[in-house]
RNA sequence: GGGCCUGUAGUUCAAUUGGUUAGAGCACCGCCCUGUCACGGCGGAAGUUGCGGGUUCGAAUCCCGUCAGGCCCGCCA
């Protein structure tokens, strides 16, 4: 039997004599005597054998190459003076085999090299993920998965332990729901003709779940959603979904900055500034021109198309004539940084500004004693009184860039968002390392569809509107709230309805005929009748949450066996053909015609 | 659905911008070496340059198509 992990042996077990099993991370063979670094998931320890010392192991030892599996007993020993080796956990002693004994070998070719010594080389990932068992041995990917593991464990101890939520299950096979992203279906074969949809999120179940008095849920949720891949967006992903009855919003933020207070502690040793920030969704869209703002820099934007409504610089005051407006994006500094050829067409912080709908990106360079050094056009068309009014708001110094948004409010915060961001990062202006944590309040209820000309649910339709906001439901305030970290949504959730009249009327205001609310929810519906309690909630995404705690660059990086971006597992080859037997036992056709038989026809 | 990037030995990268036999590190195989820890030394094997077509005296390099992977837009309540 194994009596240790090879990572977790110290000084302190100097003189046991330990069993261990592992995988060759890197033998050094000199001839006489043989170093072989043993590795298991909790690190590596060097085994050394010699034909004096060990005349039993030697021969075994002799035979040992990369990535064998072996059973190796032996005393643990002490490192002497320049023997120790710092760098290695491990390092302060070593193994003395007095057995060794090969469980495995390795006959093929591996298809990269696993050690943790070529950690830093950047293997394909395509190869990665189709021999994906040997990628997770590599230390990073170890790593990351324990990361997970400690980040599930202690959400389950703080909310199991310290708060009393239960974990419940929900379904996996559910009915298809409008609204939202498209559902994965699955055929009924007891039902022939229907179908089942795997679940999006928890979330009417988690609200039935009140109905029935469970008070405080949780659930370590696996949600499907049939949409395209990204970095950060896989078709099947874990939330940490919550639900809790007779909570004020106050209360439910409170709790949850405890429970990330108390994951970044356990998981990092990391002690989080609370109240954590908040800002009102209306505020940050005005200072930063998007609902997540990154606020470990300013560059926050200035409006000022109360000044410029009149000037004599047509593009901006036709602009705000238009129903548009102007925003300016200040950045200190920026003069010495960012030449004019990057922000006419064709450089690179024009790019990002056009990406994003932008036509032009107008500037003002602030020069000593508040000079203004700009395109003539600009120069002649606002007033000096103009002037001193955008140095007073954007309080410019000498050195400053004023970079100008001028177009639709949502273009304009687009774009304006993404040279923040763009310069923010090119001009290092935060540090790796550090953490900021934002809630953003009151979303919106609605926001107009352009393409359905009709009004969606930002969040979903059984967000509570604001009490305040009751009488004008179509620009009523969403008792809704986004935890944000640097820039990215870890989490979101709402007060719910739970009155049946309220959640009518919500449905009608995004477009739902009483027919079709009665047939798609008549259950939650339903249930509001039989006494349901006030409550709300939130779901974080655990995988960007890891991603965030282990410095990845991808979801990938955190889900043992993730997809590629076309959907696809590189390692078992699904999706894949079923038998027409399958296919005709569930009465399901497919009249998918491939591409290149299409040309034939 | 669209834009951009990548594909060369098992692997990570080169190849003087279209010019001789496509090179190097690591891995692999063999020999040597008793204190290394990215051990070292000597030698060896290893390539349909993703695939198909084209231009050219000549293509890893240029063009077209295609496949795979990635980043982004659309999409993702």
């Amino acid at each position: 039997m194994r009596t240790h992990y090879c990572g977790e042996l110290t000084a302190q077990h100097i003189d046991e004599t330990v069993t261990l099993f592992g995988w060759v991370d890197r033998r050094r063979d000199h001839g006489g005597v043989v170093f072989i670094d043993l590795r298991d998931r909790m690190g590596v320890v060097q085994i050394v054998s010699d034909p004096e010392r060990t005349p039993e192991s030697y021969p075994q030892a002799d035979k040992l190459r990369n990535e064998y599996v072996a059973k190796i007993t032996g005393r643990v020993s002490g490192r002497e003076g320049g023997a120790v080796n710092p760098r290695l956990k491990t390092g302060d002693i070593e193994i003395y085999a007095d057995s060794i004994e090969l469980l495995n070998t390795v006959n093929k070719q591996l298809p990269f090299q696993v050690s943790s010594a070529d950690a830093e080389e950047n293997v394909r990932e395509e190869l990665r993920l189709k021999y994906r068992y040997l990628d997770l041995r590599r230390s990073r990917m170890a790593q990351n998965l324990q990361t997970r593991h400690s980040v599930v464990k202690a959400v389950r101890r703080f909310l199991e332990d310290q708060e009393g939520f239960m974990e419940i299950e929900t379904p996996i096979l559910n009915k298809s729901t409008p609204e939202g992203a498209r559902d994965f279906i699955v055929p009924s074969r007891v039902n022939l003709g229907e179908w089942f949809a795997l679940p999006q999120s928890p979330q009417l179940f988690k609200q039935l779940l009140m109905v029935s008095g469970c008070d405080r849920y949780y659930q370590v949720a696996r949600c499907f959603r049939d949409e395209d891949l990204r970095a950060d967006r896989q078709p099947e992903f874990t939330q940490l979904d919550m639900e809790m009855s007779f909570m004020s919003e106050e209360e439910i933020l409170d709790l949850n900055e405890a429970l990330i207070s108390h994951v970044f502690k356990e998981v990092k040793g990391i002690d989080l500034p609370r109240p954590f920030p908040r800002i009102t969704y209306k505020d940050s869209m005005e200072r930063y021109g998007c609902d997540r703002p990154d606020t470990r820099y300013g560059l926050e934007l200035v409006n000022v198309s109360d000044v410029l409504a009149d000037c004599g610089f047509k593009v901006f005051s036709g602009t705000i004539k238009g129903g548009g407006i102007v925003k300016i994006l200040p950045i200190p500094g920026g003069n010495d940084v960012i030449s004019n050829v990057r922000i006419k067409p064709g450089g690179d912080i024009f790019r990002e500004a056009a990406e994003a709908g932008a036509k032009g990106l107008a500037y003002i360079r602030v020069r000593e004693g508040g000079e203004m050094d700009t395109i003539g056009a600009i120069q002649k068309g606002l007033t000096d009184e103009m002037k001193a009014e955008i140095l007073k708001r954007t309080d410019a110094q000498p050195g400053t860039l004023l970079l100008f948004g001028a177009a639709d409010e949502g273009t304009v915060n687009k774009s304006l968002d993404r040279v923040r961001q763009f310069v923010a990062k090119e001009m290092k202006l935060y540090e790796e390392d550090q953490l900021n944590f934002l809630w953003v309040t009151e979303f919106p209820m609605f926001e107009w569809n352009e393409d359905e000309k009709r009004l969606e649910a930002l969040h979903h339709p059984f967000t509570a509107p604001n009490p305040e906001d009751i009488d004008d439901l179509k620009t009523a305030r969403a008792v809704a709230y986004d935890m944000v970290l640097n820039g990215t949504e870890l989490g979101g959730g709402s007060l719910r309805i739970y009155k049946r009249d309220v959640q009518e009327k919500v449905f009608a205001a995004i477009g739902l005929s009483d027919e079709e609310a009665q047939e798609k929810f008549g259950f939650l519906l339903n249930a509001f009748e039989y006494g349901t309690p006030p409550h709300g909630g939130i779901a974080f995404g655990l995988d960007r949450i890891v991603m965030l705690m282990t410095g990845s660059e991808s979801i990938r990086d955190t889900i043992a066996f993730p997809k590629t971006q076309q959907a696809r597992c590189l390692l078992t080859d699904a999706p894949s053909n079923v038998d027409d037997a399958q296919l005709e036992e569930l009465e399901v056709k497919s009249t998918y015609v491939p591409k290149s038989e299409e040309d034939e026809e």
